[in-house]
DNA sequence: CGACTGATTGAACCAGCTCAACTCATGTGG
DNA sequence: CCACATGAGTTGAGCTGGTTCAATCAGTCG
């Protein structure tokens, strides 16, 4: 188990065995989902040649705030807390990156960190060869312009949330996009996965821990939801739905 | 004057007289902070046959969130606030663009509203006129994802601020933001244009009207700035600097 | 001069925060 | 296998900063 943020970085840039040379794009589960949807196969092939896979154990580093950016990430499995502390201490998670969701969009310095909230996957492009095949490969750039568009959009619904408002709507419209979202990769479910801790819901959201989990409770007790490990399984989506709005 | 949405959105398309040919676009004041920047000459003036001059007053929308995206915007001039409209009726502004900044980045819709704090110019680009200019011109296309990214770096700021905290905190970071935002432009000053009304500042930083209202006099009474007509003038930077950190 | 919009100010209230105790699951080492 | 340490989550009591609601003030524009 790594312990330091130093040694968890140091494990993505490859200097440790779990980095592996990518294969096999074209079976990648999470494609249609990504940037890499545009490229066909034969690009697929030159494209793979450039990657390489990281396996990272929970809780730890992928990038801080402030690095060089050396590199360019795509999440294939698991699931990945992005965050920034600001000059008072407080951490922001200004978002979540799921299966297919592409980390690090191509700028000198990353200005947010990320970590893995459990055991993740993530496909590794070192930022000069991204770069150069983004050159030959225009579209490729448009896809990643997308993405980030995207992000962007996100950013301005968390916003909605993140200022006043009830915690109950904030947590119920939590609730809801992370449905929605999982929606996308497997399917509809009643049951929301939430890997991540109380405390990123609270520092996502801009709520204490304890208000999270005493929102969760109460949700409980109303029978709204059922809290299970890992996440929790919606029981009223209708009422669900009405408190979010609310 | 223009009272209704519906009529200030029809100015905008080019309806009125106020929309005119776009000329000189080489003597621009804004060209330097703005995408046009990494165009030479010649491109420029391409660019420049794509493009109209709009004028329009203050409080005028510019264009609304879910609208079909018919045209990309460029401001030279003026003030216009960005915001979304929650499901719930709250009114989160989203961001503030100013002379150099780039509006309606290309999606299919607008994903927000965009209008006008004070008398405004831009530069209008219609939206399949941009979108092949930019085919011919992959650089523009990595200055617009550039400004995009930048965007959302400004976005992860202001969820930082958004937050939790205290009145004092984000009063405070926000006008010293303000100060370097009107520093690129017009250099370094005591003084702080804040064309927005209250209420727009309270949209911004998660706080209502009488909060902002109470925490800009009491740092006034406390001689930290001075309040002054469409603005603030600061007294003492340093202690104003203390302010946003704590 | 009124009418109107925006800003300021006051008083009472309340949702979420703080702080702290407690539970529970997990893992560790003797 | 148990005793213990650890970390996450839950729950309680009291506090407080910002909200709400409402009144007042100050420009601005017919």
């Amino acid at each position: 188990m790594l312990n330091t943020f130093h040694e968890q970085a140091r494990a993505v840039e490859g200097g440790f065995a779990r980095a592996q040379k990518l294969q096999n794009c074209r079976q990648c589960t999470v494609r249609t989902e990504s940037v890499c949807a545009v490229l066909n196969s034969c690009e697929l092939v030159a494209f793979e040649a450039t990657g390489q896979k990281v396996s990272l154990p929970p809780r730890s580093s992928i990038f801080m705030e402030g690095e060089q950016a050396t590199a360019i990430f795509n999440v294939t499995s698991g699931f990945v807390r992005i965050h920034r502390v600001s000059a008072n201490g407080r951490c922001q998670v200004v978002g979540f990156a799921m299966p297919g969701d592409f980390l690090g969009l191509p700028a000198q310095h990353y200005n947010v960190s990320a970590d893995t909230a459990v055991a993740t996957t993530l496909c590794r492009f070192p930022r000069p060869a991204f770069l150069a095949f983004v050159r030959e490969h225009p579209h490729l750039l448009a896809s990643v312009h997308d993405s980030a568009m995207h992000a962007l959009h996100r950013a301005h619904d968390q916003m909605l949330l993140l200022g006043p408002g009830l915690a109950n709507v904030k947590i119920a419209a939590f609730l809801l996009a992370m449905n929605r979202r999982w929606a996308r990769l497997r399917g509809d479910s009643d049951l929301i996965a939430l890997p991540m801790r109380r405390q990123d819901i609270g520092d996502y959201l801009g709520l204490t821990i304890a208000t999270v989990s005493r929102t969760l409770q109460r949700m409980s007790r109303q029978q709204v939801i059922r809290i299970v490990r890992q996440g929790v399984q919606i029981l009223d989506r209708e009422r669900l739905e009405r408190l979010s709005l609310t």
